[in-house]
DNA sequence: CATAAATAATCATTGTCAATCATTTATTTT
DNA sequence: AAAATAAATGATTGACAATGATTATTTATG
C-alpha cells in the first residue's frame, strides 16, 4: 500500500470518528505503527487532521467548546429584530388549537418565543424548533420523520409514505431565500424538497420574508407566486413590490418592528 | 480508551445533565476515578467544565427554567449504575458504521454517553436521545415522524405508513418494564404501539434490562421471548432467571457495573 | 468531634513516542 | 539491463506520559 491510499484511508477514518487511534490505523491499514504515526504527523501539518496523543481527531474546530449545536448560529442574527416582528405578527395571526404547520428556517424559527405561551398544535420539519418549543412550551408537536441533517437543521425523509401526508393544518408558515414575480425562491435543493411536501397541506400558505428578500435571486423557483396566500414583511417593503403582490392576488402584512401592533394592507 | 475519547464522553455526559459525579464517568468510560479526576482538572483548565466537589457540573449555568424539560426526571436516576453498565456494554457490541434502532427508555437513553465518540446511523423514536446525539456527537440521526408525547418522550404516530418501515437495521435496542416466562411487558399501551412498529426491523433484537426488571410484573405482554435475541443485565440475576434465558434460547450478557468487560455466559 | 466521602500524592505498570538503523522498494545513473 | 542512489518502511530501544492501585490527607456532614 501506498502513501496516498493510506493517508486517503485514514482521513477517512478520521472524519468517519472523533478519534481513531494508532494501533486501530494499523489494522485498518495492515501499515507499521512507525508509519502510522508519520503519516499522522504529515496530516498534521497539512492541517487535515489533529495529532492527539494516541492517534489523531478531527479537525472540526469547536465542536465542543463554544456551547455546540445552537440553531444556525450565523444567519440566526442576521435582519434579527425584523424578523422577530415578522414573526410575531405571524404567531397573531393564530388562535389557540389551531393546527399549523412550521417549515424550518431562520425566520420561522423566531415564532418559537411567541408562541411560548400559546397550546397550539404545530407540526414541524426542523429539528430547533421542536426542541425549544418541546421545552418551552406547552404546545403540542408533532415532527415528520427522517434524517435529520444538521446544516440545514430539518429532519428529510427521501420516501413518500411519511407523516406528512397525513396531517393537514389551517395555515402553514414558511421563510425562503427570495421572492420574487416568478415565485417563491430557495438556495438548497434540500430544503426545497423538504417545503415541496409541506405546501398544500394547509389551507393558507404564509410567507414570512423580511424585505431584503425581494431583492434576492436564486435558481431555484419552489412555486409561483400564485400558490401563496399572505406574506409577512417588514416596512422596507417598496411600493413597487406591494403592487406586485397585490396584482398577484397575496394578502400582504406589514410588521412593525419597533412598537405593537401589525396591520393588514392591500390585498 | 483514550484521551480524548474519554474527555468527548465525559462532556457528553456533563451537558445532559446539571452534574455527575466522579463515580458516574467511571461508570460510564470504565477509567478509573484517578484519570477521572485528571480528566475533570484538564477540561476545567479548558473551561470546558466547571470542577466540583464529587464531579463536575456543565459551565453554561441553570440552563433555562432550573429543572424543566430534562429528559425523564424521576426514572431516570433509579438503578442509574446498572443502567450505565448495561448501556455501555451494549454500544460495544456495535462496530462504527452499522445501522441500529434504539427504543426510547431510561436504560437506552444511557447509551447515548458511550456512543457520543462513535459514528453510527442511529434510528430512534425517542426525542431526548436524538437531541443529544445531535447536539454531542457526529452519528447520523434518524428520527421517527409523529406526535412528541411528553411523558414518555418518545416519538408515535398513529399511521402505519411512517419511515420506520424503511429503516432496517443491524440491531434493535430497546428496554421493558419486565421480563419473563410470558415474554417481554411493558407498562403503557402507547409504548407498545411504539416498539411492536419497530420490532422486527432489525437482525438482532436486544433487550437492555437490569436485574430488577425480572421481578416485575405487568399486564401488557409485547412479545414472546423466543422473539429475543439477546438480553443484556447486569450482577444482581439469579441463576434461574439465566437458566430460564438459556431455555428459551437467548443469548445472555452480564455487565458488570463495577470492573471493566462484560462476560457471555451460556446461550 | 466522629465518620465517611472525596481528593491528593505516590508508585508500579503499561502504553505511547522519538530516534536510530536495517531492510525493502522505487528511482536514477551508468 | 545492471548498478547506484534515494526514499519509504518496519523493527528496536530508551525516554517519557498516562493509567490504576494504594495510601495519606483534606473536606463535608451529622
Amino acid at each position: 500500500m501506498h502513501e496516498r491510499e493510506r493517508q486517503r484511508i485514514i482521513l477517512s477514518a478520521v472524519q468517519d470518528r472523533p478519534v481513531v487511534t494508532v494501533v486501530e490505523l494499523c489494522i485498518i491499514t495492515g501499515a507499521s505503527e512507525a508509519t502510522i504515526r508519520r503519516d499522522i504527523v504529515a496530516l498534521d501539518a497539512e492541517k487535515k487532521l489533529n495529532r492527539i496523543r494516541g492517534g489523531a481527531e478531527s479537525i472540526t474546530p469547536p465542536q465542543f467548546g463554544g456551547l455546540a449545536g445552537r440553531p444556525f448560529s450565523v444567519n440566526q442574527l442576521i435582519n434579527i429584530e425584523q424578523k422577530r416582528a415578522i414573526a410575531r405578527a405571524a404567531v397573531e395571526m393564530c388562535d389557540d388549537g389551531e393546527p399549523i404547520i412550521i417549515n424550518g428556517g431562520t425566520t420561522t424559527f423566531q415564532m418559537v418565543h411567541p408562541l411560548a405561551s400559546r397550546r397550539m398544535q404545530v407540526f414541524t420539519n426542523s429539528f430547533p424548533i421542536a426542541e425549544h418549543l418541546l421545552n418551552h412550551s406547552k404546545n403540542t408537536i408533532m415532527l415528520s420523520g427522517g434524517t435529520i441533517y444538521r446544516e440545514q437543521n430539518i429532519i428529510l425523509s427521501p420516501f413518500e409514505n411519511d407523516v406528512t401526508r397525513n396531517f393537514y393544518a389551517r395555515r402553514m408558515f414558511m421563510g425562503a431565500k427570495g421572492l420574487g414575480p416568478l415565485g417563491v425562491m430557495e438556495g438548497d435543493p434540500l430544503i426545497v424538497q423538504a417545503e415541496e411536501k409541506l405546501i398544500g397541506q394547509s389551507d393558507e400558505l404564509v410567507l414570512l420574508v423580511d424585505s431584503s428578500k425581494f431583492e434576492a435571486r436564486s435558481s431555484l423557483v419552489l412555486c409561483p407566486l400564485s400558490r401563496v396566500d399572505t406574506v409577512i414583511t417588514d416596512d422596507g417593503i417598496t411600493d413597487k413590490t406591494a403592487a406586485m403582490l397585490e396584482a398577484a392576488d397575496v394578502k400582504l402584512i406589514v410588521a412593525k418592528s419597533g412598537a405593537a401592533q401589525q396591520e393588514g394592507l392591500a390585498s
